[in-house]
DNA sequence: ATGCCCGATCTCATCGGA
């Protein structure tokens, strides 16, 4: 079974590219972020012809998740994040494909730091965390997919020194990030490739794609029950090379099937 | 130190992204 997260930063302008890396690729599971449609200027009917059932948490202009099930329905078991009443931003949404539990998140960016937006996105982690203590004490096989913004190691930018103070990068987040290791997540792709310098994210701006000038922001993390059965991860580094493309790499996983 | 490049928006500029 192949789990991908794809951050397409605005589904409607760049549905071409989507489908044809569908068509390409074929992964059974779809987390999206960044939709930036609402609910109602979702694509539902052309990725239903590309053979995707989908749920999603859309939100005018920004933000906005999404999960693809090939050839099955998403059964969804949760929408948005307990915690804060107020929080009208689409950034998670839960559902169970093929016996596995997926909860595809955006978490927020953070940038300015300090400031009201890096408070949002330290408490919106914590949340995260909550729900993920929840899923790990169900002890049902789960996967915890998408966009965290934020590198956990240095090897995971390619200047680390200029991002020291970067919302992406801050000793706070990364504390969040390593506090979901210590419950008991595993960052699929890192355990997979533990030296290798792995990246999701470039710039639009000054080549960066072209110098592989990247970050590691998209993760999926995996509950103890669903390690076990991780097998091989990578990058569809082509697809950041289109013309028209997000500044986000699709990053899949491969999972075993249940022994 | 700042902007660069992008998408969305009732656009001709601003915000948010990371």
């Amino acid at each position: 079974m192949r789990i991908a997260s794809y951050n397409i930063n605005g589904i409607n302008g760049r549905l071409g590219i989507l489908i044809d890396w569908l068509d390409e690729t074929q992964p059974d599971a779809v987390c999206l972020q960044e939709l930036k449609c609402d609910d109602g200027k979702f694509p539902a009917s052309a990725l239903e012809k590309a053979g995707y059932a989908a749920i999603w948490q859309g939100q005018k202009s920004w933000n906005g998740v999404a999960i693809l099930s090939r050839g099955r329905e998403p059964v969804e078991t949760q929408r948005g994040l307990a915690g804060e009443a107020e929080d009208g931003q689409s950034r998670y949404i839960e559902a169970a494909v093929n016996g596995v539990l997926i909860g595809c998140l955006y978490l927020p960016n953070g940038n300015p730091a300090p400031g009201p937006k890096f408070d949002y996105k330290l408490r919106w982690f914590e949340r995260l965390r909550e729900r993920g203590k929840a899923l790990l004490a169900s002890e049902a096989p789960v996967a915890l997919v998408g966009d965290f913004n934020v590198m956990p190691t240095e090897r995971d930018v390619y200047a680390p020194d200029r991002w020291r103070d970067d919302a992406l990068f801050r000793p706070e987040v990364r504390k969040a990030f390593g506090e979901m290791i210590k419950d008991g997540w595993t960052d699929a792709v890192r355990n997979l490739h533990p030296d290798e310098n792995i990246y999701t994210f470039w710039k639009y701006w000054r080549q960066s794609f072209e110098r592989d000038a990247g970050l590691r922001i998209d993760h999926f993390l995996l509950s103890p029950t669903l390690l076990p059965r991780l097998t091989e991860s990578g990058v569809d580094r082509h697809i950041r090379a289109l013309e028209g493309t997000s500044d986000h790499a699709p990053v899949w996983i491969e999972i075993a099937d249940a022994g």
